[in-house]
DNA sequence: TCAGTTATGGTACATTTAACTATAAAGACA
DNA sequence: TGTCTTTATAGTTAAATGTACCATAACTGA
């Protein structure tokens, strides 16, 4: 209606990226979380997530990718897009009433296994740390995280997104390290494990074996996708 | 680094809500999206979905709000984000490499019941339309109906979000009805859905009977949240 | 009163889950 | 070389759950 009211009451937007990067220990059996301690104010040397405003022409996803490959370094890797926060006064460098900016966060979770993540930033401001003792965090990260926590655990029920930063050989064992990781002690044992997962038909077994010290050597497996597709929403376990 | 590159680099963007909004037809037994026939270019004359811009102090979940208020009136419903679009070039207004405006979409599902949900607007230019026969839509919104739809039944299974949708009190075939306007012809019988239902115990009988014509009364029930929240993450149904 | 209709309660069989046991194939070491 | 330890693999069984189906109850309408 009223041209000049309207364009008033709109409001342009920063857009950040904050990424969730998940780092899964399989031999001490934990799951870790990526944070950076905070170089700037506001929040100054508050540990907070990694993130980044975007840039011209970059997409959300490309955003969130260059985050990851400027803090690590790893060849397998799941990432996808976790929420949007975006009320006003989230950011503190919006004044109150100010004609300047608004942020709005777009934020990621990324997975990969702490054996291929080689940290490529100094390690005094960068840091792995374990989820269920992750500090208070600059702006709403720690809401963030608990999200991205949850979306995780929901997802390795019911995608196969180990998959992709496992590589492409692995032992059940591996699998099932990964999953006792993130689901911790009350999960089922290996014996059941393997039964439920080789019933669902999508693990091809190779025959190959390898040797890992004592005890018999164990199968390596191949993840067929086109077996996987049809029993799409169907989960592999449940806690 | 070099902070007149950076600053050059970075952008800014028109912040957009666009809405999903479902209705559950539970007397045709089928579940309808809302759409809008748009007046203006680009895609003009182009069905698509009720969105708006962000204003001024407005929260994302307060402009989908604003939408769905402006189009239609109901008392119960669900609301939640679904996604954010925000790659560069999905919107032609975009200039190819123009300073000009970015636009990003962050997108929200809803679900009412249609016989609650009264179109405000004019019936020319707004119209329920039967999922499955929606016609091409503007932008990216079919993709963004697609997300929603799979959003939606996923949801349903594991959420109790049927029950912010249906009335105070309700019939369990109240709920069996909506549960197979989503989830059509291969939904368990009612039998055993009333049996899974009850067995879980957030389901209080409050005795009270109705008489809808023919047929034994049945009762009406209430939804006892206290008592579903301990079974978080346990899904009622697989399909 | 009787037929039609909807709600409710229940049964019986099949399938799945969960806890556990047994065997196989390697390395380690006396 | 033989025996012990370690890890992988292959069952087995009882309990729980899911699925298809049936019987009865409580109403309306003719």
């Amino acid at each position: 209606m009223n041209k000049d009211k309207s364009q008033l009451i709109l409001e342009d937007f920063k857009v950040g990226v904050d990424n969730v990067i998940f780092s899964i220990d399989s031999q001490r059996n934990r799951l870790l979380v990526l944070l950076i301690k905070r170089q700037e104010e506001p929040y100054q040397k508050s540990w907070s997530l990694p993130g980044t405003l975007v840039r011209k022409g970059e997409s959300l996803e490309e955003a969130a990718y260059r985050i990851l490959s400027e803090k690590i370094q790893v060849k397998n890797l799941y990432l996808e897009q976790l929420y949007t926060f975006g009320g006003p006064h989230r950011d503190p460098r919006e004044l109150p009433d100010s004609y300047g900016v608004r942020y709005l966060s777009v934020s990621y979770f990324a997975l990969v296994r702490f054996e291929e993540a080689k940290l490529i930033t100094d390690h005094h401001n960068t840091s792995w740390y374990i989820i269920g003792k992750v500090p208070k965090l600059a702006f709403d990260h720690n809401l963030i995280v608990n999200y991205g926590y949850q979306r995780l655990r929901s997802k390795l029920e019911y995608s196969p997104i180990a998959f992709d930063v496992l590589p492409e050989l692995f032992t059940l064992n591996d699998l099932y390290q990964l999953y006792t990781s993130v689901f911790g002690e009350n999960f089922t044992d290996y014996s059941n494990f393997r039964n439920r997962l080789l019933k669902l038909g999508f693990l091809i077994d190779t025959e190959k074996k390898v040797s890992r010290g004592a005890g018999r050597p164990p199968s390596l497996y191949r993840f067929n996708s086109e077996a996987f597709a049809p029993l799409k929403d169907k989960p592999f376990f449940f806690i």
